[in-house]
RNA sequence: GCCCUCGUGGUGAAAUUGGUAGACACAAAGGACUUAAAAUCCUUGCCGCUUGCGGAGUGCCAGUUCGAGUCUGGCCGAGGGCACCA
């Protein structure tokens, strides 16, 4: 018997795939087509775990698909534009697009030895002139749409480095290379309007059916439509504000109002900017963590402005007006009034600086007047306190009803608010797309001409200097647009952006004159299937139908307006973390153990290595596994059924090299299965038809089939292992040749999504006419299912006592039958009344006995 | 604090619509084969007594049902998300 050797068969499958273009995507658009869609990889330097499992779902399906005589589009590129790639040229004095550019080229190499099924004559790569190009062009589409603008906003400065730092830059308030304390700066910068389509966002959520629920509703969130109104407050004796706006989802509980509290940055705030005692609370504000966790939790504090506002309702019942931390100026109109019964932050804030806490709703059943303590009631209820809204029901009626008496005395009026806030999309960096733009010598905006484009970014430039390196490239910034001398803009486009498209690209990734062709993206639009980490549940999958709504716009020509149809959030790959005894992460390679209980360092045997708990893989706590070592010992087909075998593909997988031992050995079983099947098929063996291996097959593959579709993988890796303890068994027997080999290619025909190199080498040693590319999925044949013995479950009292095999769609007087002759049944019966008998039909009968 | 998800053997997990709980694997223990080891194969969830059988059992407590891992309510625990969103 010959062994298995995965590293022969693997380099023949790879390059007899790449010799016959096997994965070149077919351009017969009258075919049905299947968009398979893996979110692309930056490029930092070597592909992960986390790739492999992510690529490894993806192709089990593409592969799937394209077996199932589909037009598949499987595509792959890279995003790589982006600050690690500025960051590693800065220290190591290297150039950001050599250093893409190598990371690009090592990590191919090391997808294409998973052996997917790729069509890698679609590769597009965001950091390219040839892709950001057409990038930029849709950014002057949408300026010319005004779905472009620029506005002053607030930025973490960093003093020292004279940079922008990105939020996970500054740690404890200070920047990550300077150590400087970072301050908040205005800057003017771009920004999409995606608040216009916050409406389309969030209706276009009910329609995608084939997301994950947990996504849909942190999108849904993270929109945050609220319905309310606006209401008018009067100021007293206060010339230069007559009024403050505010706004409010409860309006019902405005006879509750006991205060009103204003954001520090609320214009009102003018009025105490030269007030010491305003400008540090301002400060303290200003120091507060900004999560919502630690807001939450943190103590509601106030600054009392001693000016008073009149109740719209009631002008006698007069509120003070107060400062308040807990008030964004972002959202609303940066004012709310406090109701003190019916909102946490509201009370707390009440009961910190004694003010009236007025309960206007009670639950329906409540006699009398509503207790409140230290919990806000915020339920449904009645509300009453409250005058000529007395009696309404809380809070769908009376929210209503309220709005309704408030537009009618023209104090207030109806208004929905979205949490959802415009994307700024400027970055003050080198890497990344340029922005479209100049400004003449008065700073005005001018937008490059098309036949200018691309702006392409300078190339060998000194990135050691503070701020933007492009700020110091004088020669570049110069331009000169219908004869006018004018100044590039310097910021970089968020590489969100490169995200937010690139599946259109795919469709037509040579198109010159365009980002894409609009019959190619037609037909292979949208993606059928969309696979990634849930890390982009909310930026990247909102982009990106920003995106689809933004070209959609005043575009009768590009209709679509959801880019993913199905969408696919794979868990992460864990693996347990070690520390030595200095508290030094160390690398799973650099311990062992013996017992599997105790663990020591490989270089200091005698020094014991703390056990961490199983983290997702990351490089700070190096418990990572380089697949590319996996690969080398044990092959692609082993990895890839590792990864798709121990968990559901959607929860994180624990990485063991037990499991993955297990892989590889299954493969060699499956070899050594192999081979015996063979030698049967070669005795020619003419016996009757074997009807087990006949129904087993068809089983299989109606296992399999409804298993592929709803992605659990771990549950056909696990039928897979049933069909070689079923299969080795069964070759004992006397067989059919002919049938063994009908019933062996199209089990073949199954594994090759999973392991696709051993299948093919396979098929091909069982005929040398068969080709898994001409191959297709097999199809059950109803005939097993029908007139088959069944498995009956004999239940009393709702208690399994046997399971009989019977003839299927037995009767129930041949059952009972069947039960008073079996002696065991009997005891359970004898003596006593059947009262009820319930029969499932074919799957269980349940008597009910006294 | 708010929102979401999930709790099944020593471990990862199976269990189409409520209908045989623990498929399939990993680990451990025992056994077989072997001079021995490796490899391979077999057995083993828990409690009780004699093969066999009986009992309890899917985080906890109730409920619905002939029947609940699955449905409902409450509690406990773990994980994830969060932009103080009025």
């Amino acid at each position: 018997m010959n062994r298995y050797n995965f590293k022969t068969v693997e380099k023949k499958w790879q390059e007899y795939w790449s010799h016959n273009n096997t994965f070149i995507t077919s351009s017969d658009k009258t075919k049905r087509k299947f968009y398979c869609l893996e979110m692309f990889p930056y490029p930092s330097g070597k592909i992960h775990m986390g790739h492999v499992r992510n690529y490894t779902i993806g192709d089990v399906l593409a592969r799937y698909k394209k077996l199932n005589g589909y037009n598949v589009l499987h595509p792959m590129g890279w995003d790589s534009f982006g600050m690690p790639a500025e960051n590693a040229a800065r220290s190591n004095n290297l150039d950001p697009k050599k250093w893409t550019e190598k990371n690009i080229s090592v990590m191919k190499t090391q997808l294409q030895k998973l052996g997917l099924s790729i069509d890698w004559g679609r590769e597009i790569s965001t950091c390219t002139p040839e892709y950001y190009k057409h990038q930029q062009r849709f950014f002057l589409e949408l300026f010319d749409k005004k779905l472009v603008y620029r506005k002053e906003n607030y930025v973490n400065w960093d003093p020292v480095d004279q940079t922008v730092l990105a939020n996970e830059q500054v740690i404890d308030g200070k920047g990550w290379r300077s150590g400087a304390i970072v301050e908040r700066k205005k800057l003017n910068q771009w920004f999409f309007n995606i608040q216009k389509f916050s409406e389309e966002l969030l209706l276009g959520l009910e329609n995608l059916n084939d997301w994950p629920n947990k996504v849909k509703i942190m999108q849904k969130n993270w929109i945050g439509k609220s319905y309310g109104c606006e209401i008018d407050f009067e100021i007293e004796n206060c010339n230069e504000f007559e009024k403050i706006k505010i706004f409010t989802t409860r309006p019902d509980t405005l006879f509750g109002c006991s205060f009103l509290a204003l954001s520090v940055d609320h214009p009102l705030s003018k009025l105490f900017k030269d007030d010491s005692k305003f400008k540090d609370f301002k400060n303290q504000c200003n120091k507060m963590g900004t999560t919502e966790e630690a807001i939450a939790q943190a103590e509601k504090l106030g600054f009392n402005t001693n000016l008073f506002a009149k109740n719209p309702f009631d002008k006698n019942i007069k509120v003070p007006i107060f400062f308040a931390n807990f008030v964004l100026m972002d959202y609303g109109f940066g004012a709310i009034f406090g109701s003190a019964g019916h909102d946490q932050r509201d009370l707390d804030f009440a009961r910190k600086y004694n003010l009236d806490v007025i309960p206007v709703v009670k639950p329906i059943d409540h006699d009398g007047d509503l207790i409140i303590k230290d919990k806000a009631y915020t339920g449904p209820g009645i509300i009453y306190n409250s005058k000529f809204l007395n009696g309404l029901t809380a809070p769908d009626e009376s929210v209503l009803e309220t709005i309704k008496i408030l537009e009618n005395k023209k104090l207030g009026s109806k208004k929905i608010n979205f949490r959802l806030k415009d994307w700024g999309i400027s970055r003050q960096r080198y890497w990344g797309c340029p922005i479209p733009i100049a400004y003449d010598e008065n700073d005005n905006i001018v937008k490059i001409p098309e036949s200018m484009l691309p702006i392409k970014l300078p190339e060998n430039i000194n990135l050691n200097t503070k701020g933007n390196p492009l700020n110091h490239q004088e020669d570049w910034r110069k331009i000169k647009i219908d004869g006018k001398v004018c100044y590039l803009e310097t910021d970089t486009l968020d590489t969100f952006v490169d995200s937010s498209w690139y599946f259109l690209r795919f469709c037509s990734p040579k198109n010159k004159n365009y980002g894409f062709q609009i019959d190619d993206v037609n037909y292979w639009m949208p993606v059928d299937q969309y696979i990634g980490g849930v890390e982009h549940a909310i930026l990247h999958l909102l982009y990106s139908r920003f995106f689809m709504q933004a070209l959609n716009y005043k575009n009768s020509k590009f209709n679509i307006t959801e880019p993913f149809a199905g969408l696919f959030t794979q868990g992460m790959v864990c693996h347990e973390t070690y520390k030595d005894s200095n508290g030094n992460w160390l690398n799973p390679d650099e311990v062992f153990t013996d017992d599997g209980k105790k663990f020591f360092k490989k270089s200091k045997k005698n020094e014991s290595v703390e056990v961490g708990p199983s983290e997702s893989m990351s490089k700070s706590k190096k418990n990572t596994i380089d697949p590319e070592e996996i690969i080398q010992s044990y092959g692609a087909d082993a990895v890839r059924l590792f990864i798709m075998s121990d968990s559901p593909p959607e929860k994180d997988v624990q990485w063991s090299d037990e499991g993955m031992e297990s892989s590889y050995k299954f493969i060699l079983k499956l070899w050594g299965l192999h081979q015996k099947i063979i030698k049967k098929i070669n005795a020619n063996e003419k016996n009757n038809i074997n009807e087990n291996i006949n129904k087993f097959t068809n089983s299989l593959i109606k296992k399999i089939t409804n298993n592929i579709e709803n992605f659990r993988y771990n549950v056909i890796i696990a039928n897979f292992h049933e069909m070689y303890n079923f299969m080795s068994k069964e070759l004992d027997n006397s067989l059919n040749s002919t049938e063994l080999a009908n019933n062996y290619s199209k089990i073949l025909v199954m594994l090759n999504p999973f392991i696709p190199h051993f299948s093919s080498e396979c098929l091909d040693e069982l005929s040398k006419l068969k080709k898994m590319d001409n191959e297709i999925w097999p199809k059950i044949d109803e005939k097993y299912f029908e007139n088959e013995n069944i498995n009956l479950v004999i239940q009393i009292n709702g208690k399994k006592r046997d399971v009989i095999e019977i003839e299927k769609d037995t009767n129930e007087d041949t059952i009972m039958n069947i039960i008073k002759n079996n002696e065991k049944l009997r005891n359970h019966i004898m003596g006593k009344e059947i009262i009820k008998k319930i029969l499932v039909p074919n799957k269980i009968i349940n008597l009910i006995v006294k």
